[in-house]
DNA sequence: CGTTTCGATCGAAACGTTTCGATGCTATCG
DNA sequence: CGATAGCATCGAAACGTTTCGATCGAAACG
């Protein structure tokens, strides 16, 4: 009971359709045998699917459901440069979490790289900011009524932001310095954004007069380059406040390398509380829930692609000290 | 002459039909205008970008649009656990070139956690082995017609191959630790794969007798931990190869902590050839032209999806010797 | 001036689903 | 026994494009 062509040309896939006229019932019927939306009874059922197996019918055309269905089933994340996204470990285990969640909820996860025309139907778009300010697609995306979700963001309308505590993390960092006796000490910052504004106030709270070593991405050889040419200079600090613990592990790299002891002659404290094998010191750093701010992007994607109301959410941080500070 | 609804509920978002009515064309012309596929005059183009702007419509309908076209714009890429596939820098460096070839065709990158269920639409789906031999999604992507293309894998059927020439590098590679003179050599693997027992192979044509140490990821602690419980259990060599660059950090930092010099009392030799700004020895190692290898997977994925014959592609790779190799 | 060619435009047919509403039909209830 | 409910099935209408083929003038040609 095969159908007609067996000396077929360039066989055009099967349909739904076809799989319908096979077992005799209803291209509506088919569907709903599938899909499992009304019921449908079991000999029906069996029909239908042993008619999808003889003709080769590997399931409902991902685009036709899509059309109808006005979703795309893409979450888009809008990073910079991949390789240089993902160099930090922090980035990593955010993107891990985000993954997880959506991908659970059957949802894929798609690169976009930053300047890209955005040709692709995309349910939501995560905008995960690593230091930078603007958006290409922002305008684009607002304009098409795309969810936003904006992980450390500025401020933009009609976005959903999730952000930490920079502010009271920089702060807890500043008191724990200046328990140890520290009063010269530097900053070496992120290229001008939210978060890094939000640190810096926190760190000036308690170090109003803190020097600012120069802005360089979340990546080890950079700051070791910043930091080098800042001592080359001629200035120096008792300690060094980075805004990552990549930058922190460039500090203390470069500062052996100079044979600085760390934390003798020199405390270096980081931000993020990943985890670095290869670097013999801990770092006293502030310890953001990584995993937990990528559950909640994903989950606030999810909620905005359903509809719902969603509310900000910041997360809390937390100090945590460890060999790579010490007494002034 | 703007269209009824001042006092719209929750209005509808406009679509090509409606631009075309309201510029009092056919909804074949307005296409036309947009897409440019056939000509149209000066004025209808004119009229018909004026009723857009007007309506606010923000471009065809990217769902629509694809059900027509039979196509995605995606381009899905395989990779296991997000985080420890790119904790590598040699991943992430080809990932770059990936994105950059498919970026500039117009084409979206997917990220599919490795067993996800694919019920997305995907033009063409990567498949880079990090170590691993199965695929849960294989089969399916097969019996959907989906092209496949496979970095550094394993034979199948109906897929396209990028790889590199493993033996030869690793070949070379012990031709250079035999002439300074070693003997006793071990190898740190990555678990069972192609390029794993290609170099293996390779190796072997050198050092016949040469002993696993064991196998563990491309990663700084992994290898540390392996290692370190190797000599923990007594054994010892003269040199280490390892499959990774990351790897042989490890194995470098490790060999340390425990007062060995390298390369004074051990000799560590990598493979990729990616910068480790962090190490302050530079890397013997057997650098793989990794970008090349990206664009070389991304053209090959453009041309599956043209339907185009393709070849399969290996690269070939290059010695380097630096700091961390020595005499025995 | 009759014929051909070409450019601009249009109507209609896909693309392959999901889903709304309607239609019988068989049990259930009072 | 008539009204009501519930189940299985069906037909048809979307979803919003792109594109094929046809039509209609006007310009170009001999």
């Amino acid at each position: 009971m095969l159908s007609s062509d067996l000396v077929s040309g360039p066989t055009r896939a099967p349909t739904l359709a076809d799989v319908a006229t096979e077992a005799g019932v209803s291209l509506s019927t088919a569907s709903h045998a599938f899909s499992g939306t009304k019921p449908v009874s079991a000999a029906t059922r069996e029909r239908v699917l042993a008619a999808a197996a003889s003709l080769g019918w590997t399931g409902p055309n991902p685009l036709a459901r899509n059309l109808r269905r006005g979703r795309s089933g893409v979450v888009g994340i809008a990073v910079g440069r991949l390789s240089t996204a993902f160099r930090d470990p922090a980035a990593l285990a955010m993107l891990d979490a985000v993954s997880e969640v959506l991908d659970a909820a059957g949802l894929g996860l798609l690169l976009m790289p930053d300047d890209a025309e955005v040709g692709l139907p995309l349910d939501a778009v995560i905008y995960d900011i690593c230091g930078r300010e603007t958006w290409g697609a922002y305008a684009d995306l607002v304009a098409r009524d795309v969810p936003l979700v904006v992980v450390e963001g500025p401020a933009w309308p009609g976005t959903t932001f999730i952000d930490i505590d920079h502010r009271a993390g920089a702060a807890a960092l500043g008191r724990h310095l200046h328990d140890l006796g520290h009063r010269r000490v530097a900053t070496l910052t992120l290229e001008a954004s939210h978060p890094q504004r939000e640190r810096e106030a926190g760190l000036r709270e308690v170090f109003p007069e803190v020097e600012v070593i120069g802005a360089c991405a979340s990546d080890v050889a950079a700051a070791q380059e910043t930091v080098g040419s800042w001592w080359d200079g001629g200035s120096s600090a008792t300690a060094v406040v980075c805004q990552s613990d990549v930058q922190a592990a460039g500090v203390v790299v470069e500062a052996r390398r100079r044979g600085l002891d760390v934390p003798g002659d020199l405390s270096v404290a980081g931000f993020d509380g990943v985890v670095l094998p290869w670097l013999d010191v801990e770092l006293t750093t502030v310890v953001q829930p990584l995993a937990d701010k990528g559950r909640a992007t994903a989950r606030a994607v999810l909620a905005r692609i359903a509809g719902e109301d969603v509310e900000d959410v910041v997360l809390p941080v937390r100090l945590r000290t460890g060999g790579s500070t010490g007494p002034a």
